[in-house]
DNA sequence: ATAATACATGAACACATATTCATATAGGAG
DNA sequence: CTCCTATATGAATATGTGTTCATGTATTAT
């Protein structure tokens, strides 16, 4: 791996960095993961499911959305192990199935309300 | 707001709920954010740029893409206030611009690395 | 002045993604 | 059994996005 000279970075210290960098799966995970954050549907979603267990109707019905949407979204939320289900009858609970995405919410909340 | 009753929800609890919500403009801005991680490319620049400051030849050159394609990153990162430039020269070196970067970073790691 | 280097940017293209529509499945009621 | 409700899912479509290519701008050197 070549660098240029601009700042004469020792050829050490790119093999600190290059060695240092998370592997290419965990940086594609990782990518992914942050790509369920990106969408406003599923954002509004994560908040309602923040406040309490709701049906896929309910959901539905606060997000403004079709119900066919909503279990699209949910789908990507499960598969990425953001919320889980519970079966109740005919009817779908979820809730959210992470303790990191509070804390993950919260430091994204504060960056884009500085300035 | 309707919301069906197979959980006897108050509509105080709706009401609540609906309230808490961050406004519309609030939660675009959020998966905007959240879509500036999403890209294996642009975390990786994030984490070689936590390391030192990097010209964009150098960028380039540890991510092992095209100038273009780098510069395209940098713009989208340097938008969201991610990155900060400074111009030495012909050169340009950027340098993460956001102490949230490293939590996210790390608590999405954690999310990721368990299980 | 010209040449060379570093970076930025617009256009084009290929690919991904969110929503809608239609339909399937599954459970409960009659 | 049939009907209805709740949810899931595949196909289609429109829109978004990342990369490349070509080119533009700016700074330095000769």
């Amino acid at each position: 791996m070549l660098v240029c000279n601009c700042k004469q970075i020792s050829s050490d210290d790119v093999t600190r960095m290059v060695s240092g960098m998370p592997p290419e799966v965990e940086i594609d995970r990782l990518a992914e993961f942050f790509k369920v954050f990106g969408d406003p549907t599923r954002l509004r979603i994560i908040y309602y499911l923040s406040c309490t267990e709701l049906c896929v109707h309910d959901l539905s019905a606060l997000v403004g959305m079709q119900q066919s949407a909503v279990s699209h979204q949910l789908k990507i939320l499960r598969l990425n192990r953001l919320v889980k289900s519970r079966k109740e009858g005919t009817m779908v609970f979820y809730s959210l199935d992470d303790r990191h995405v509070d804390d993950l919410y919260a430091t994204a909340l504060a960056h884009i309300r500085e300035q």
